[in-house]
DNA sequence: GATAAAGGTTCCCCTCACTGGAAGGTCAAG
DNA sequence: CTTGACCTTCCAGTGAGGGGAACCTTTATC
């Protein structure tokens, strides 16, 4: 299978694609014109990365998760505590954009939003406590 | 004043106050051996952009909101739709994490965590519909 | 058979907001 | 005088690709 029709499958641009190749994430076969030929595995692999990376893994985390993916043998609860510790980080970033809102939120409300130069959000990053 | 001191004062690193400088959104006077000389001013203006910066806010946006800051003939429209724009992008992303953490969580949960390799974290990702 | 369009390839630079480090100049203390 | 802390510039790298040039191959059409 070429590049594009992978691409249309796994749901990744062709360019990721290659990318993931270069990264060594991939190891697709070489047709004699030199194309990329996918095969169904590389096409399955490919779908988990997107799925993986759509669940905001990173690449190395991915590249360990398809690991153990591959692996038979491994422990589930490997699997999971890579899972477990990359959802306390989304809970930290979720925690802190959620400050950032409530103090956003704030402001823009205490703001009139006319045309005249008095505004709280200013007034608040400029203030010299 | 020099950069370590001003760094301590605005609560960001002197490299990235020279950042700063490089991209234009300072330009603190020169002493006679070359050192970077800050004044009360320029020490406000980078306080305001950690604090700018630290709700989140771009890079163009703090140079924006800057510009804002020291046009006294602003009006505060102005700064009320950029900031209700970033609040809007905060938000998005919120809700973006927000769904990876539901899934997140429900695998994890799911997940045994023991020695056996079944997982449904990996069968989640692995899924061929 | 000629040609044009579509798709493939590599390669290099760009993003964002810094961060690290090397190589070297300056300053204050002992 | 030396040591160490501070300052300077410049170069390279981060994560995860994106844009685009230059060029090759396949496919469809005339």
């Amino acid at each position: 299978m070429n590049i594009s029709q992978v691409a249309k499958r796994a749901g990744l641009p062709a360019k990721t694609i290659r990318y993931y190749e270069d990264i060594g994430l991939v190891r697709p076969a070489r047709g004699d014109n030199g194309y990329r030929s996918f095969s169904d595995q590389d096409v399955h692999k490919l779908t988990f990365l997107s799925r993986a990376r759509a669940l905001g893994f990173s690449i190395e985390d991915c590249r360990r998760l398809l690991a153990l993916w591959e692996d038979t043998d491994r422990a589930s609860s490997d699997v999971r505590s890579l899972a477990q510790e990359h959802l306390s980080r989304i809970e930290a970033k979720i925690a802190d954009l959620a400050a950032m809102r409530e103090t956003l939120s704030t402001l823009v409300q205490a703001c009139q939003g006319n045309d005249r130069p008095d505004c709280p959000i200013l007034r608040k990053l400029g203030n010299t406590p």
